[in-house]
DNA sequence: ATTAGGG
DNA sequence: CCCTAAT
């Protein structure tokens, strides 16, 4: 639920915001921005996205040049904030020390936001190791192309003015971002409230007194406050810092910055977004029924989200969360194929006890209710898995027999991967004797013995286990 | 919507 | 696991 929730809540408020921001500025710009926002955003949620994103960078020559500008606005917000904003700095201490996620997602506070942002950036292009060929490549020499870049880029070169506005706004959807993450709409939605209304009452006063150049900047956008008052009291209150340095690149550089992600990059990043949430419900569940660590993975497949949407942990560990990070990239567009994929998750000892249990108790064939009392926490797991890993225990138990007394003698050498102890197939060749399963059964009764694929259940155990007074779904039975 | 059966 | 048919 709570997952659920998440993506949701984050959607909105970034869709508002580039909404408003559209009206205001040209298609392009607004794409542009979009697509900035995406790249602030995507390194705090995975840092396997950093990858993706200098991949995409590779992609094409254009982008390649975003990228570097990107970098570059980084580096320079980072300057920017360390310097200018060093009151400020205190406060933000803990992010530091918190992981870039988290820090972006805990500190919500408005201005702070602005700062959080630019050390959350610092901290990502440090990791990464790219970040710092850019910031060389780019600070140089990089600014003249930056400015001509964004200049040809956004549409709306204009005045100043102008381009600020649209960075601002940009900036602010960025913000935004980080604080629907924290899952605080109100939150966002009072940030923008006290932006406004602390430009309006002059609260700015202290950044702009750390700032004298962004006080000039305001001014001017006072100037265009008519047109957009709510952009030009961010673009006061936060993006003033950025603009501080450089009045002319600066506007440039936050352009590139502020450059919105695509549609499509959005959606993507939702979809990371729930998976990392669903991480943390993972782990919860995996508490609940100490089950293994899924070998398999996150992408998973899509008949449980159809079937039961409500629960959706997904993703698994971060190993897996990268391998299908990994397909993802293979396939790259094509995630459609990726969401398909179904990644077979490996039944632990433990579920089929489980599933042994809920048919001990049930009987066989109601795979919905065994489902719903003994695997309510496992979402993965459906009727439908309940039911053909039955078929499969049922196969494999009886092939134990088999196998093991004619090779019993090689010991379990072959057994490789033969987690099932023997209680555990002792236990399915009882069910399977009392519940046999509705078709293969039927050769029980008819044939006695001719028939191999029957299990040969009725072996050792006749009629023992009555255990279970239910035979409810008895069908077959006899 | 579930279940059975087959691929 | 996935898909389809039958209830």
């Amino acid at each position: 639920m709570r997952t659920e929730r998440k993506p949701h809540l984050i959607k909105k408020p970034a869709d508002a915001k580039r909404q408003s921001v559209d009206e205001s500025l040209g298609p392009g710009l607004k794409d542009e921005a979009t697509e900035v926002e995406h790249l602030l955003v995507e390194p705090k949620s995975e840092r396997v996205s950093v990858d993706r994103v200098f991949c995409f960078g590779k992609e094409n020559i254009e982008k390649h040049l975003k990228m570097e500008d990107f970098s570059c606005a980084f580096d320079y917000g980072w300057k920017i904030g360390s310097g200018g904003l060093d009151s400020i700095h205190g406060q933000g201490g803990d992010d530091l020390k918190l992981e870039v996620l988290d820090g972006l997602l805990d500190e919500v506070d408005d201005i702070q936001a602005a700062h959080d942002l630019s050390s959350a950036c610092e901290d990502f292009l440090l990791d990464i190791e790219f970040p710092e060929k850019f910031s060389e490549l780019d600070c140089g020499p990089h600014v003249g192309s930056n400015l001509r870049n964004s200049s040809s880029e956004s549409h709306s070169p204009g005045g100043s003015s102008n381009s600020v506005g649209g960075m601002s706004e940009s900036s602010i959807v960025t913000v935004q971002e980080s604080n629907s993450k924290n899952g605080v709409l109100g939150k966002m939605v009072n940030c923008d409230i006290h932006h406004t209304i602390r430009s309006e009452c002059g609260c700015q006063a202290p950044v702009m007194e750390t700032i004298r150049p962004s006080k000039e900047h305001a001014q001017d956008f006072v100037e265009s406050d008519d047109e957009k008052p709510l952009v030009s009291f961010i673009v006061s209150n936060k993006k003033v810092k950025s603009s501080i340095k450089v009045t002319k690149g600066g506007t440039l550089l936050r352009q590139k910055r502020l450059r919105k992600p695509t549609k499509r990059y959005i959606e993507e990043f939702s979809r990371n977004s729930t998976t990392s949430g669903k991480n943390k419900c993972l782990k919860v569940r995996s508490q609940e029924e100490f089950s293994q660590v899924p070998s398999e993975s996150q992408s998973r497949r899509g008949r449980p989200k159809k079937i039961m949407p409500k629960m959706e942990f997904e993703s698994d560990c971060e190993l897996s969360a990268s391998e299908s990070e990994d397909e993802c990239k293979r396939t790259k567009r094509f995630k459609t194929a990726c969401d398909r994929r179904k990644h077979q998750r490996m039944w632990t000892l433990a579920e089929v006890i489980k599933l042994v249990d809920g048919i001990a108790q049930y009987g066989v064939g109601r795979w919905t209710d065994i489902k719903k009392l003994l695997f309510a926490s496992s979402a993965y797991r459906t009727p439908v898995d309940l039911r053909d890993k039955w078929r499969n225990l049922l196969r494999s138990s009886s092939a134990h027999k088999h196998n093991r007394k004619e090779l019993q003698g090689e010991t379990n050498v072959k057994h490789y991967v033969r987690p099932l102890p023997k209680t555990v197939v002792c236990r399915i060749r009882e069910l399977a004797t009392i519940h046999p399963y509705p078709k293969a059964r039927s050769p029980n009764l008819s044939s006695i013995n001719s028939d191999p694929s029957s299990k040969q259940p009725t072996t050792t155990k006749a009629a023992p286990i009555n255990t279970h007074g239910r035979n409810l779904r008895g069908k077959k039975c006899n």
